[in-house]
DNA sequence: CTGTAAAATAATAATGATTCTTATTATTTG
DNA sequence: CAAATAATAAGAATCATTATTATTTTACAG
């Protein structure tokens, strides 16, 4: 495999995410590293995620919106999508690896992972409007 | 809301994928379709599915690799994708309810829906290649 | 039947997210 | 420091999907 080198985008990237915990889009963080760092590209900030997230260093989550959100949690969790503002919430439940279990079974397969994603209107939608 | 019109492409999209397990994407279907109809053109494909997900005779996908795919059993269930050959298939268990009114308790929302995606390697790929 | 209004279509342009290409810059190492 | 190579910025290219528009179908009333 390739040998990483430092660049500070990158770690500009992992300092984004890891202070933020509301999943952001590649799009919201390059809009959010270009206050530090005018000149980055967006296509730095896909390579970069796309890296961090073959490392495990970064979660990947298609939660059905069209773009892929990045969550710098990367123990399994459960995740919240409201269907009315579009924000993605992390779900303070355990995981239940008994589920995967089953589902090898079931199908014979090797099963490594699983997401869950949760749709519906959050808490602060339903208290400000119709 | 707006009166639906008879239409032999619609019925197609529905027979089609009525028709098979493989939880197809627009593309296959259209592929699958242009034997029929020649002339269809792969528009109609997307505007008749998201039409038909939209009334609930079908469920759309997004299992992760970025394209959407589509499936004739709307009843809820769930999936697993096998990261080697892209296949998407149908998991033989019941959905868990009670996770659902966990999420909702938990966070103070109101939860309708939830999808669970399953990850690895299928029985097949494990069978035939390294 | 025939005319009319609404809906659906084919063709194709447009969009949005993501990936790729290339010339240049930054980091590591001898 | 200088060579080797990874990472970058800029922008072109791609892929999936949605929107536009002129034309064709469908439904239905007279």
């Amino acid at each position: 495999m390739k040998i990483l080198k430092y660049s500070r985008q990158r770690e500009s990237i992992k300092a984004c995410l890891s202070g933020r915990t509301d999943h952001p889009t590649a799009d919201m963080i390059y809009t959010d590293i270009r206050e530090e760092f005018p000149s980055i590209s967006l296509g730095t900030v896909y390579r970069n995620l796309n890296l961090l997230s073959e490392l495990g260093e970064v979660q990947k989550l298609t939660c059905g919106d069209g773009k892929d959100h990045f969550d710098w949690n990367t123990a399994p969790h459960y995740h919240f999508v409201c269907r009315h503002c579009g924000a993605v919430l992390d779900l303070p439940l355990a995981p239940c690896e008994e589920l995967q279990h089953q589902a090898q079974e079931v199908l014979g397969a090797t099963v490594d992972s699983h997401m869950v994603y949760f749709y519906g209107r959050c808490a602060h939608c339903e208290n400000t409007e119709a």
